[in-house]
DNA sequence: CTGTATGCAAACATTTTGCATAAGC
DNA sequence: GCTTATGCAAAATGTTTGCATACAG
């Protein structure tokens, strides 16, 4: 973690990385073909059993590897569900909230008005840089209410 | 789960369900105390850590199943912190949020302008009810980014 | 005294990680 | 041919549960 010397004399990777993101894999590729047929969120187990449903079964932990992966590159929103899972999803244009169901998962879409303007205001007069925000709404959907 | 039939002839909870809540008992208040003395949300760990300094040691087990109750009582609120876990927080008349560092810890109160009521308002539109949200905004307070 | 609450340890579910192997570039 | 990605199984993590015991009412 600290101090350590590298003493060979050369690099295979030469130029200043042009390794030019994650290689390009039967698995990758599934993951992605999936989530992009997908617009609600869906946790990694989920996902893996889609996977198996459709013959294209990938490991589990490739699954929650690439998931992960694609979060951290901003390529998929993540949220935790109520009950304590991670569920992803497509991330589309810029980040948004969601109204969740906290019965039946079903969410809508929402736009706060003048809200990633106003968190910046916020951080800027506390100091605060490379801002990151969490918003979700949670409620009982109307069919889920009646039942 | 079903169909179980008790045949003793009668039973010692005789009045119709005066039974009257938990019973009192040390762990019980110990959870009470500590969270009453505590403005942000702790998870069940932070708890149970928090009630061993200060020599009222009590099973992590027992943490768990209080503060699920006084969850469920409406007593606490409870959040799913961003790594996972399930945070809690006396329920407290109008909730409010906070801008937390993300290396440091440190968190600032904030109140965004017509949240509560937006939030309701959204909800309405959608056909939710018993709304409950999530805010929090996370980023490197000064000094952190400046070490 | 009766039944609920506790503690402990084991069970559980979800997610992460170590390591040998396969495959991309 | 380097090096990254994968799969598997094991570890780690956070939480729940079964059961014998302690204790509140």
């Amino acid at each position: 973690m600290m101090g350590i010397v590298m003493h060979h004399t050369e690099t295979t990777m030469t130029n200043t990385e042009l390794s030019s993101g994650p290689r390009r894999t039967r698995q990758r590729a599934a993951v992605g073909a999936i989530m992009a047929t997908l617009n609600e969120f869906h946790t990694a187990q989920e996902v893996h059993a889609a996977l198996r449903d459709q013959d294209n079964s990938i490991g589990l932990a490739t699954v929650y590897r690439t998931l992960n992966q694609m979060a951290d590159a901003d390529e998929l929103d993540c949220i935790r569900t109520p009950d304590g899972q991670s569920a992803y999803r497509l991330c589309s244009h810029g980040h948004h909230h969601h109204l969740v169901c906290r019965r039946c998962g079903r969410t809508v879409e929402i736009t706060p008005p003048d809200f990633e303007q106003w968190t910046r205001q916020v951080a800027a007069e506390n100091g605060f840089i490379d801002l990151d925000h969490e918003l979700e709404l949670f409620g009982l959907c109307a069919e889920c209410a009646a039942a």
